[in-house]
DNA sequence: CGGAAGGTACGACAGCTGTCAAACTTTGAC
DNA sequence: GTCAAAGTTTGACAGCTGTCGTACCTTCCG
């Protein structure tokens, strides 16, 4: 199948509960313009993406920092296929916790 | 009277124009606790309150610093009433300029 | 097997920013 | 005139975090 599993340990940690997320940390996440290009390539993405599908400008190492970060502010959701992390925003999820709130920041042109 | 002319010049700087105001400034204003509680206790006041009505956790001149970041992000107004510096929040501007942002935030409780 | 692709983990470092104390300014009250 | 109240300004400092390079790990492909 090649998704997650791998024997005993995963591969990507675990996701955290939506419900868990306070506003603060979203806001922490969302502050920054790299992470806001992310979350803004996945918000009018179909389907998730993969890391090296988003061109970013910045290193790799400090690109999976951000991706980091966005998973544990619960905006995204991240598995593997193959060698690459596919990246798909919690959409629903998000929407139910923060209601309002991705809209409110998608619809500005100027995130970067 | 008794505002915010003396003379020559002004007590409180000009503030700005929000159209000139990005999203990046807005999230940088909004992104500590002690200014969104601020911004917390104005959305949900009738008029206009003096710094000192607004109890914060920090000192007299770091909550200066606090309000001066909100001014300069466009989301609250000042003036003086005698040696009060009086704020209010620019609410119908800024919906305007970041339709349902402000609404989206405060609806959470955990601001703080 | 061996190599390449795609990311991750680990230090290290620089810059920003939230914080405070102390001195100062302006206004109102007595 | 004097004193208190309310904030501001300045300077200093600590902690966080975004950044990178390097080394490393998995998986796919020939």
């Amino acid at each position: 199948m090649a998704t997650t599993q791998r024997g005993g340990r995963e591969r990507v940690p675990p996701h955290p509960d939506i419900r868990t997320i306070s506003l603060q940390q979203v806001l922490e996440a969302l502050v920054d313009p790299v992470r806001r290009l992310i979350v803004s390539e996945l918000y009018s993405a179909p389907d998730a993406l993969s890391c090296g599908t988003i061109e970013l400008p910045v290193s790799k190492s400090t690109a999976t920092h951000h991706f980091h970060v966005l998973r544990e502010a619960g905006l995204i959701r991240q598995y593997y296929m193959g060698t690459s992390r596919m990246n798909a925003l919690r959409r629903d999820e998000f929407e139910e916790s923060f209601p309002g709130l991705l809209g409110a920041l998608m619809a500005r042109a100027d995130w970067a």
